[in-house]
DNA sequence: CAACTACCTTTACGGTGTAAAGTGCGTTAT
DNA sequence: ATAACGCACTTTACACCGTAAAGGTAGTTG
């Protein structure tokens, strides 16, 4: 059986998830799949391509909450939470989502439906597009930043945080440590979006009239 | 008169803003500073090394309000905002501080000054942790989203959201691609900070006796 | 004058992305 | 039936990369 686009990213993102994204090579990914490196430039021009591709794949396992299935504000809290669980599933993959620019069709249907949520809340489009990078950008920024923390990036220096802290020379970083653990990090992220799931519906029309009664 | 780290680190930083971080290789830098490629290892043990030497120098850059120069809230919300700057100034170099694990004394420093500015405003520890990820993350995420929609990567496919949006299937997309283009960035940045910061003041403990005046 | 050190060069190895050309096989056209 | 074609892959080659190892050379110290 040939190879095919989609085996080829699947097997791109196994290797980077498995060996870091700076060890997949063409090479590399061509032994894994029991074929030599150019045979990948069969189906994609080159290795930017295939690093598009690998990104498609990880958007489409960030699975969209049905319209009907809940309130607006918490599909998009539902996504948002999804959308960092993906980047925990894949950690040196995710940095691919933050770093490259991002044009494909797949990439505007997942926008577009982040949109719909935000016109559901009552927004017009200058309003969405401010709330949705903010909250873009801060799960964006949640996800580079939780999974450099679980990650051992292998040419950087050591980190001395956790393993030695009571010999840091700076009292409010020593202070603040225990609470920037990888186990408190998901509470850390609920925390971020309590405060900006409160002030979007504080500030999102469609909820008017229900502002007071959830106070 | 022979190469030092910082001038070293400075001429990577240099770079790397003139043609990307992927075109800083140890022998175009030699070149650059008139020297062999292994000439640099006598100042580094590698490029990780070198790395981390340039993301400091790219913290050294955004200067740190004075403590008595700014009630603590306008001093952290400045310091936000040149962090932004900075990054707008060498968006190839960015991305490091985003991707890269940071565990310098210099970077230590830096928290440090930002947690204190977080109990000047009376958070105890566990809240200061939560303020500083949620706004740090948004600051980061920020920066990669707004250096990503200025910069033009070598590899990737071409955008073709600004060059003729009429042609995008997406409506929604469409309609709110005019309020993302590269001059609104910097609102879009403000809004956020608007946001954040309005829910910093109203948490924050030192802050009790103002609140009500304040709005 | 000898030894040492700091700084840089030379050479080499195993890796990288990918351009260009070649191979073999299944389908289609005459 | 045979010739042509095109798809999927291989082979070879080139210019680059990070860096290990060893060599040089000038300046300081004993």
């Amino acid at each position: 059986m040939p190879l095919s686009r989609q085996g080829i990213a699947l097997a791109a993102l196994a290797l980077i998830d498995e060996e870091g994204l700076e060890s997949l090579s063409m090479r590399r990914l061509g032994a894994r799949l029991g074929v030599e490196a150019m045979a990948l430039y069969h189906h994609f021009p080159s290795k930017g391509d295939l690093l598009d591709a690998v990104m498609e794949q990880l958007l489409d396992e960030v699975e969209i909450p049905a319209r009907d299935a809940m309130a607006p504000l918490d599909r998009l809290r539902a996504l948002v939470t999804r959308y960092r669980g993906m980047a925990l599933r894949h950690p040196p993959a995710f940095i691919l989502l933050a770093a490259r620019r991002f044009n494909t069709e797949r990439a505007f249907a997942f926008y577009e439906v982040i949109l719909e949520m935000f016109a559901d809340l009552g927004f017009d489009a200058k309003q969405a597009a401010r709330w949705f990078r903010l909250i873009g950008n801060f799960a964006s920024g949640s996800g580079m930043a939780d999974v450099a923390s679980r990650e051992r990036i292998a040419d950087a220096t050591p980190l001395r945080l956790e393993h030695d802290p009571e010999q840091i020379a700076f009292p409010r970083v020593r202070a603040v440590a225990p609470h920037l653990t990888v186990q408190s990090l998901d509470a850390v992220f609920e925390f971020g979006l309590d405060v900006l799931f409160a002030a979007l519906a504080e500030a999102a029309p469609a909820l008017k009239g229900l502002r007071r009664r959830s106070r």
